[in-house]
DNA sequence: TATATTTTTATCGCATACGATAGAATCATA
DNA sequence: TATGATTCTATCGTATGCGATAAAAATATA
């Protein structure tokens, strides 16, 4: 690699990664809308449809985001009616985030979001359980550092 | 893959993108600092780089993004001296961006962004050229449908 | 046990992203 | 050659992300 190609668009590590994030969460958004979702505000429905109550910080582990940028989607959430805010007796630092009756419903109607997508992309499946795989050892080994 | 699991944050294509683009961009933003540029700002002095003047659709075409993100991030970069804005005399609408001489100086200054950036990372240069192939293919497969 | 430290959440300011739209310039074509 | 469609850039509003910081509560420790 010479010196000049260094700084060619082409063979940057990160730019088609976040390229890609941004193109992919632009064809989520059609079948969030339905839901009344952003895709940050599906992926925080997500992790409570896992396991709820979850603190903000828990929250937070799971998606590799924090407190100042949680809290304005977590307010936008319960006015939406999915989730609600109470704060934890034994520790009142923290918050509890649960999910409502209408925020657990909503799981139902979700399912459909990754199927819908899928078949969107003409990419074999094999490689796409490839990409994945790289990518989430990718994000790992970049937070360990 | 059962109904439960669809759901599950692990088992998102989308996510590992997501939040890996995110947590690489932090890495990448010490360095960018010492440039005086953001992330996208840095991406828009790289497609400038190998070319100028470039129009603000020629640029979006390589970044993926269009004007009403490109216009503010342009202005600011006018603003810091790295950039010119000229208006096209064969056809009125079009803007033609051109490096100054700042900004082409800052070229030799940039190269040791994506070597420092290497050097944070403990992955096999193998998997990352494989990484970064994957997702090119992937990038171009969305964009295309 | 008083106090320094850490944890947890929230706020603020700035910089993107992006859908919707406007307005000027150019193009296509009836 | 009018005029309707398209292209190009910019603006606006909304929703993130994130560094810096504040404030309250809990923890550690001298």
């Amino acid at each position: 690699m010479s010196k000049h190609d260094i700084l060619l668009l082409e063979n940057q590590l990160c730019f088609p990664i976040y390229a890609a994030s941004r193109v992919i969460i632009r064809h989520y958004q059609p079948y969030l809308d339905e839901l009344n979702l952003t895709y940050p505000q599906y992926l925080v429905m997500m992790v409570l449809w896992e396991k709820s109550p979850l603190t903000v910080t828990e929250i937070g582990n799971r998606l590799f985001l924090n407190s100042n940028t949680l809290t304005p989607i977590i307010k936008k959430m319960i006015k939406k009616g999915f989730i609600e805010k109470t704060r934890d007796l034994d520790d009142e630092r923290k918050v509890k985030i649960t999910l409502t009756e209408n925020g657990l419903a909503l799981q139902d109607k979700a399912q459909q979001v990754p199927v819908s997508l899928l078949n969107n992309i003409n990419i074999p499946n094999e490689d796409l359980l490839k990409m994945r795989e790289i990518m989430w050892k990718f994000l790992t080994d970049m937070v360990r550092v």
